[in-house]
DNA sequence: TTATGCAGTTCCATTATGCGGAACGCCGTT
DNA sequence: AACGGCGTTCCGCATAATGGAACTGCATAA
């Protein structure tokens, strides 16, 4: 349980504008501004393993009492948060519909949602879709196996970077200066026996990756799972995703993984390609 | 120049945390305090129908140039909004980590979901599971018939109440003193020739609700689309809600949808008894 | 019952913080 | 080359967030 947290300092401000660094979604820690306080214990709720009462988040942040209980309560006023009967704070249901809004706006998505639906139904597993956000990789989509259907988890949901198909797809296609930049700030973490831990490592396995546009999780984040991945990119901003299809090793052997290399890589390319028809024409 | 929306200041505090009122989701338009005034540029650009560029927002907003841009500069900061190239705003994805956890810590989704799986299965059709929130429902859950699935609109979605199966179950569940209150600050849109408009029809349709158990939709809300629905309440704060099966009119007639009454009727009771049972205890 | 303490809520003087009018710079257009 | 629209930046001003402290209410202990 609760093993890290961290501590929210307040020290901050000067630099809101031109900063560059964001609080992507796995615990915040800045805390900017009004806004960025308020965020900040808006995620101290959202990622807590268990609900959370007043003195529990008086606990973790550096703020007074008065002040975070007004924080608390314009967080409720704006249905950001709500309260239970018990005291204990939960999200608020505005962010559904925030987030719902955000989710089928999103012109990556919707792009590659016929794409990555297709490439489902000829593997037979479950395809991903997520786009590298700093360090992370956030889900956008996915077209599960069976199951029957569920948001379940893993939409929106923030993984590392360097032990996922999709993650590192994503890094190999930025440019090797900008990948070496981020890879240099993340901080690694053996999660299963292949994981790779060390920078130079990963880089030339970031190497292998561009040479033929295809990477592989070989149980690197969940042990007994494995995957194929391959790059996506809109070429407008500098947003970099992939793709993946995701099987339990027990049941699809890497050999299989590896024949449907040419199809993954085949939709990651047109997807790409169809980006850049539906977000190039609408330049300025 | 200012026009309203501007002053505000500080004659609420006081009633803060007791406050009922709250800007569901349909656009919000108040704007109390910076975390308010955020909360309406964001909900601005998400609610609008094509993408908006600064200028426009500009148009949108009694803000000046400069302080709507520096909202904005600090929104993209935190990760709720994102610039695309063509310098319009897009939600930012940091929203979906949060509603992703928002959404699966919902308890009454928790406790909801193998019964409306159930009944889904039971029936063949789209069934939903919404709560009220003020005088709209926001849906929370569904299980789809066909539809290769996907979150596809509706979860997170805000409805009117006085149109929807759930709505006017869930309205029927409050007493009858706080359901009027409710209604009478509904705003009614005749959506389709059989919309209840009026206040006195909707609340004697209300207190036959409430001597059945049982709300129908008969084609109030969408042309061709009919439902069967039965209030589900979490009776620790005053959450209350519904659930529903719903189908297209020219498939599924009335009368089966009657036979199905019971069923759904006994469900709601079967959600709304765990919700007591999971909540109830953890009073304190 | 009365005492004790902890959790949550409210108050208000202080000042950090967001505000907003105006100037600036970048492009595409005439 | 000059214009005009649009996004961005600056900086003095006062509004709105701050936070220390007092207050309330509900527990458990004496």
């Amino acid at each position: 349980m609760a093993a890290e947290q961290r501590s929210v300092h307040m020290d901050n401000h000067g630099a809101s504008m031109t900063d560059e660094r964001l609080a992507t979604n796995g615990h915040s820690t800045s805390g900017t501004g009004t806004l960025g306080k308020a965020m900040s214990v808006l995620d101290l709720v959202a990622f807590s393993e268990s609900p959370l009462r007043f003195k529990d988040l008086l606990a973790q942040t550096t703020q007074p009492r008065g002040t975070l209980h007004r924080q608390l309560s314009n967080l409720i006023d704006e249905g950001l948060l709500e309260v239970a009967p018990d005291h204990s704070y939960r999200l608020g249901l505005r962010l559904l519909g925030l987030a719902a809004r955000a989710w089928d706006g999103n012109e990556v998505r919707q792009v590659a949602a016929p794409h990555i639906q297709r490439l489902h139904e000829a593997t037979g597993e479950t395809v991903h879709l997520g786009i590298l956000r700093d360090i992370e990789v956030v889900y956008l989509d996915k077209f599960d196996a069976r199951q029957s259907v569920r948001m379940h988890s893993q939409i929106g949901k923030a993984s590392p970077s360097y032990c996922t198909g999709v993650g590192k797809a994503a890094l190999a296609a930025l440019d090797a200066a900008d990948a070496s930049e981020r890879i240099s700030r993340m901080r690694f973490h053996q999660h299963t026996p292949s994981t790779i831990i060390s920078v130079d490592a990963l880089e030339s396995e970031l190497e292998s990756i561009r040479a033929d546009g295809i990477s592989f999780d070989r149980e690197e984040h969940e042990p007994g799972i494995h995957c194929v991945a391959a790059p996506v990119s809109a070429h407008d901003g500098n947003t970099v995703g992939g793709i993946s299809v995701t099987a339990p090793s027990y049941r699809v052997p890497m050999e299989t993984l590896k024949g449907w290399s040419g199809l993954v890589a085949e939709t990651a390319r047109a997807i790409t390609e169809d980006l850049s028809l539906r977000m190039g024409p609408r330049r300025s």
